[in-house]
RNA sequence: GCGCUGGUAGCUCAAUUGGAUAGAGCGACAGACUACGGAUCUGUAGGUUAGGGGUUCGACUCCUCUCCGGCGCGCCA
């Protein structure tokens, strides 16, 4: 949509004295095809003109002179508004004919050519399972990540594992009393949760057990190799499990992108010394910090009056080793807005130590998920792993892959579909779960319910993928090769056009959801597109795909086909399945 | 108290970043398959956009005050 608002813009900038530019920033979509395809409100030029704005319209319209055969069939005032209607073969050619010529390239962008973005998401604590509330992060991170990649970047996603601290010396406590029973017992992220959950119980109010801990995790921290040994194969199982769980949800970190905390802990002195040597560093109340007081913050806390560095520390490390190793022109913190503050603190703080790519560190934070009524109880709760309020990730998934089984099940109608049925309802099940995180802007908080995450109908990931399917069905069937050059000419049905309107704006969408780290834009951009689509296909009386008509069809299918390849590339960006 | 943030239909959310008649899904009710996949579609009901004031030709959107919710505010992450 942006290029023909451009041209539009071009041709009424002499008119009205001002530059294309502001044009262009004044230009709207009429909210009704039959008005026009993109409008100009004339209000702002009443004062100056002295005249009323519809009459002002009338007379620029009056003024404009299009070409035949141009980009525009025609400008005409409606109301205080000065609308430009598109011609429709040039929109077709400039749309689907173009994702037909080079269906790899639909959907991506040269934009970010030569620019490097950093994108810090998911960043669980290890050693235990995925609760649902990680869903957030991880789907909001590998999304903006494709978005950008998809943009022209190039991406370097890192997943910021917590995967250190006194929990382990903890674990290790609970493990080696376990092992005297159990030599050689497995290990997995809920084997792990069992021993958490077994030291928190015996260490109810025993000093001793705490102190046993603290010395395991010093042990690990002098590099101790029973503690090492041990770490290193809670580490290994736990991210083993992820793995499992990402690739479920389709989310792949590069092998560097496993750079947890543990990683910073040989980097931090340096940190800090480069900290204090730009004056920076102070005592307070026997803590090392950076005082922010001058703007209205607290002091950002260095190291700990025991000497114990804190993650404020290792995030300071991890984006200087980041800067270092990448150069990044950009680097999102996908992490939920209780860190809102932790993330100023350490943003000024580094540009304080001298640092201009400072500014360029964004935090990119999202509202919390909280457990809707009914789902513990009756009112709403918080999740608490000590209270047994906890819903694991993998169990949503496994519910809802269920659930699209029954679905699929019932309506099963080839072979095909019954011979596939495992793979069909996991990308189903977990398709409707992914989706359910771009169904609302991510500053939003979430009530999750079983009946929101579940959902197989309506403004949801099946119905998407099931619009796809239907489309790639229609293909199939007509079974032809399309025309290099189909005749747009005989597509001139106003719901027509309207499809390939919404398909010009695919690119706005892309566009808008990297400049607003906002993956939902994308979300809400296909649920349209299919809206308008599956509006078109059920009206069989007046409207059919397939016909007589051989030219006609290969025009029709020319439509499907370029609005499949959107669907396809949408739901690859959010992470679904096709 | 201060900071961030949200408040739109019974419920869950949109709204081209200040434009034209505030739109979807769920739920309710009434409908649509002898032909391209009914996981779909059509229609009806449902709104003082939390409330007051202001700016503007024009406000869900900007400013201001008030109310309600979430989160945060020194050695946990």
């Amino acid at each position: 949509m942006t290029w023909f608002k451009r041209l539009a813009a071009e041709t009424l900038a002499p008119l009205v004295k001002k530059t294309a530019d502001e044009v262009e920033a004044m230009m709207v979509k009429p909210p009704n095809p039959e008005m026009g395809d993109i409008g100009f409100p004339c209000f702002s030029l009443a004062k100056e003109l002295k005249s009323a704005p519809p009459k002002i319209a009338a007379d620029l319209a009056g003024k404009i002179s299009l070409p035949e055969g141009g980009v525009f069939t025609e400008a005409k005032p409606v109301g205080p508004y000065v609308n430009f209607v598109i011609d429709t073969v040039y929109l077709a050619e400039k749309t689907a004919g173009v994702a037909l010529a080079d269906p790899k390239a639909w959907g991506n962008s040269t934009d970010g050519k030569g620019k490097t973005v950093i994108v810090e998401y998911s960043s669980p604590n290890i050693a235990k399972p995925l609760g649902v509330h990680h869903i957030r992060s991880t789907m909001l991170g590998a999304a903006l990540a494709r978005v950008y990649k998809t943009r022209g970047w190039k991406v370097i996603e890192m997943n910021h594992l917590g995967d250190w601290g006194t929990t382990f010396g903890q674990l290790m406590v609970a493990y080696k009393q376990q092992e005297k029973e159990h030599p050689n017992q497995a290990v997995d992220v809920h084997s792990l949760l069992k021993l958490y959950l077994q030291y928190h119980a015996a260490a109810d109010g025993d000093e001793n057990l705490a102190d046993e801990a603290r010395s395991w995790f010093k042990r690990l921290e002098d590099g101790d190799p029973e503690a090492v040994r041990l770490w290193k194969i809670f580490r290994d199982e736990s991210v083993k499990d992820l793995k499992k769980l990402y690739a479920r949800m389709n989310v792949h970190f590069p092998e560097e992108g496993y750079k947890g905390e543990a990683f910073y802990n040989d980097k931090m002195d340096a940190t800090i010394d480069r900290i204090e040597r730009k004056g920076l560093l102070k005592e307070s109340e026997g803590a090392k910090v950076v005082d922010l007081e001058q703007w209205d913050m607290p002091p950002c806390i260095i190291r700990k009056k025991d000497g114990a560095t804190i993650y404020a520390t290792r995030d300071l490390s991890s984006a200087e080793y980041r800067h270092d190793m990448y150069k990044f022109d950009k680097s999102l913190y996908i992490v939920a807005n209780q860190q809102e503050l932790h993330f100023r603190q350490i943003f000024k703080v580094l540009e304080l130590m001298g640092y201009d790519w400072a500014k360029h560190c964004e935090h990119v934070k999202f509202g919390m998920l909280a457990f809707g009524p009914g789902v513990f109880g009756e009112s709403a709760a918080t999740g608490s792993t000590r209270k047994g309020r906890v819903i694991f990730l993998e169990d949503v998934l496994d519910r809802a892959v269920e659930k699209a089984r029954a679905l699929i099940e019932e309506n099963a109608r080839s072979e095909e579909v019954t011979n596939n049925i495992d793979a069909l309802s996991e990308q189903v099940g977990v398709g409707a779960v992914v989706f359910s995180e771009f169904t609302q802007r991510r500053m939003k908080d979430v009530s999750f319910t079983w009946e929101k995450v579940l959902n197989l109908h309506g403004d949801s990931g099946p119905y998407i993928q099931y619009t796809h399917a239907r489309l790639s069905s229609m293909m199939r069937r007509y079974g032809k090769a399309l025309p290099s050059v189909p005749n747009w000419r005989l597509m001139q049905h106003p719901a027509v056009k309207e499809l390939f309107i919404k398909l010009s704006e695919y690119q706005d969408a892309l566009e808008s959801a990297e400049k607003e780290n906002e993956p939902s834009l994308v979300a809400t951009y296909l649920l349209e597109l299919c809206a308008l689509f599956n509006r078109l296909y059920t009206d069989k009386e007046n409207h059919r795909f397939i016909t007589d008509n051989a030219e006609l069809t290969s025009a029709r299918m020319g439509l499907v086909e370029a609005i499949r390849l959107t669907l396809a590339h949408g739901l690859g960006i959010l992470g679904l399945a096709a």
